[in-house]
DNA sequence: TGTGATGTAAACGTCGTACTTTTTCTCGCC
DNA sequence: GGCGAGAAAAAGTACGACGTTTACATCACA
């Protein structure tokens, strides 16, 4: 996990955040910060700025006399890249890739559709070389340089959506691709319908066929979720 | 606006946020964090908590020696409330409008076909009583009431989605509505289809019709978004 | 005995200052 | 003209003091 030393700041953050998500502080539990200051041996100004961060997660919420509580998982900011990545990290993590799942499987048919208006020669093209990527190296237990060519693949569709909201889940999809590969255990090749389908989307994204470019980012969709059902509770 | 003034923290945080959002910093203009401390008549203490926050957001980046600086518009947190709540207020509030109009447009008849096969009778009740009030209120000049109907109808359908993400996103359709309401000249009463529209979904989901409350809430969502056709370039 | 006003202390909120660290600019030397 | 050492600027960190709010307990009064 990302422990990324860059600053006091980072670590303590990064630790308590992981903390509150896994759930070891229960919901409505407190916490003082001269306490986390102590812990982690840093100063209250440091803890403070790392709870004011939480705080703007709505992960906790600070008030006098009492401490910072943890909020009901209900009222988390799931979509802060941060957070996904703590879960995704923790206990619950099948529940997680679940509901991002279903996100994906809602937003991309979409989001392929207007590409398929509005991609750019450009886009065109590296959603080709991405496509052709992924068939490269769908063989011969090459997992890790398919993940790259696929989270490429749905980087470039979802830019090329032409829509900001889509665009800035290009992230989130990474994420749950490589926890696919990473965690689940990826047997063995992807499937390859699924690779076909892939370069099907860039075929319709390139001829502009916004109807078949969403049904076929569907099917890959339905994929995916019942790979989740196949794998997961 | 919410200026809501409980605490310095808070106050600085809009005032900045709400600045760069509208573009008052250009893109990779720098910040001084003492010369915020002096605008503002607060400690740089808490200018430094309010870069920290604005920096969680990803809208800007802190480095030593060359100030605070604003990050492209890309790499914001477009899905943080604040910056939706932000960005609504300011000057590309139509832009900003139509991309999350898109983004409901693809999650909602998901949602809804999800909450056919979901929600608990009590959801179901909720649903046709929202949709109940729409009708109620959809004559007469009573947008204030429509639009309190219709906000609670949404976030019914979300939350009986089952799906955390899409439950979430219940307050950024809340904003996206309110803003249709109180900004776009809504010249008069809401469009009857719509009205009909919503009883039929409820309907949908009462009944269990997975297929028929997604196709329904399409058309909603498709009506939406000619509706911002027509008001706006 | 119950209820309400009051006091107190615990926690966060704010501030000022001093020191550290990193980055970059500049100046001088080769 | 290029390169390296040093200085300066700005954020990062720390600490201590005081302010403010508020949960909770205590006490007085009916």
């Amino acid at each position: 996990m990302t422990t990324e030393g860059q600053g006091l700041h980072t670590r303590v953050l990064d630790a308590l955040g992981l903390a509150i998500t896994a759930g070891e502080y229960p919901e409505g539990g407190v916490v003082r910060t001269d306490e986390v200051a102590r812990r982690f041996d840093v100063s209250r100004t440091v803890v403070r700025e790392v709870v004011r961060v939480l705080e703007s997660m709505h992960l906790v919420v600070s008030r006098r006399r009492v401490g910072v509580t943890v909020r009901p998982t209900e009222e988390w900011n799931v979509y802060d890249p941060r957070v996904i990545r703590w879960r995704l990290a923790g206990a619950d993590r099948p529940r997680q890739l679940r509901s991002l799942t279903v996100l994906r499987s809602a937003i991309e048919p979409v989001a392929a559709g207007l590409a398929a208006r509005l991609a750019t020669p450009e886009q065109c093209a590296a959603l080709t070389e991405q496509a052709l990527g992924m068939v490269a190296t769908s063989r011969g237990g090459r997992l890790e340089e398919y993940l790259v060519h696929d989270i490429a693949f749905h980087r470039v569709v979802l830019n090329a959506s032409g829509n900001e909201m889509f665009a800035r889940l290009g992230d989130v999809v990474a994420e749950i691709l490589a926890g696919r590969t990473h965690h689940q255990v990826m047997f063995d090749d992807p499937d390859p319908a699924a690779v076909t389908l892939h370069v099907q989307v860039a075929e319709a994204v390139r001829e502009g066929d916004a109807a078949r470019a969403e049904e076929l980012t569907r099917e890959i969709a339905v994929g995916a979720l019942q790979e989740l059902d196949v794998l997961a509770p």
